[in-house]
DNA sequence: TCAACATATGAATAATTGTTCATATGTTGA
DNA sequence: TCAACATATGAACAATTATTCATATGTTGA
């Protein structure tokens, strides 16, 4: 029994091909982990209402809380993961910061997800 | 100042047509919850494995462990978790239980995250 | 019917995370 | 330069969650 056989089923060697084919396909660590990261962003539901906010068009942080009717504090925290995330960009305008959607991909995984529940 | 302005900053009157129009434009909290719910989902990456080890070809849930080095019950337990969001689907053969993607949904928006991450 | 196998599940634990509160940083107009 | 405003941020707390362990459920062949 290899190392790798943490568990193993009894059928470990009729479908070891499935196995070694997985093992071959499957991303790095690193991919897997950035993948799993992203979809956390939008994973929250504030954050997803942040991102149909600006779906309309781009705001200040204060227009955001107040469409959403969240502090300001609140809104600032999520804010920052998703510029994190390159899913939103901003630019300082006198006293406010501006954010924007950095791309439409944002707008095209909502959509996707949008078509999954809705069937 | 009405009771929707949890806090607010001194354009409120002069952006009140934005949020006016994120309110309009905005879906249901159900529908922002279960978009949110959804893509918990993939926001874990020992079940983005599972999904990628299913691209491969439909297995019993000891072959997904074994190519995850995993324990058949964190795999369980997780499987669970994609059934309940209609990403995967089962079926009884014998003693085992073949897991299969349940659409091509879930293909699509780990290539949409793929695609954002790569840039 | 029973032993062996495959999977599911409940409870417990550790780790992660969203919001709040208090406060810091940075900008503007007077 | 300073007060008012807009945003950011650190700490704390509550809530959620992934894995482990032990065990239950369900299937098969003898």
């Amino acid at each position: 029994m290899s190392v790798n056989d943490v568990e193993h089923c009894d059928v470990v060697h009729k479908h070891a091909d499935v196995v070694l084919k997985v093992h071959r396909e499957m991303p790095d660590d690193d991919k897997l982990y950035d993948l799993a990261e992203l979809f956390k962003v939008f994973g929250d539901s504030t954050r997803i209402r942040i991102l149909f906010a600006l779906f309309e068009e781009e705001m200040c942080v204060c227009d955001i809380a107040d469409s959403l009717n969240m502090t300001q504090s609140a809104i600032s925290h999520q804010l920052k993961i998703l510029k994190q995330s390159k899913l939103v960009g901003n630019r300082r305008e006198g006293k406010q910061i501006i954010y924007f959607l950095a791309d439409d991909h944002v707008r095209t995984i909502i959509d996707q997800g949008i078509n999954h529940i809705e069937e």
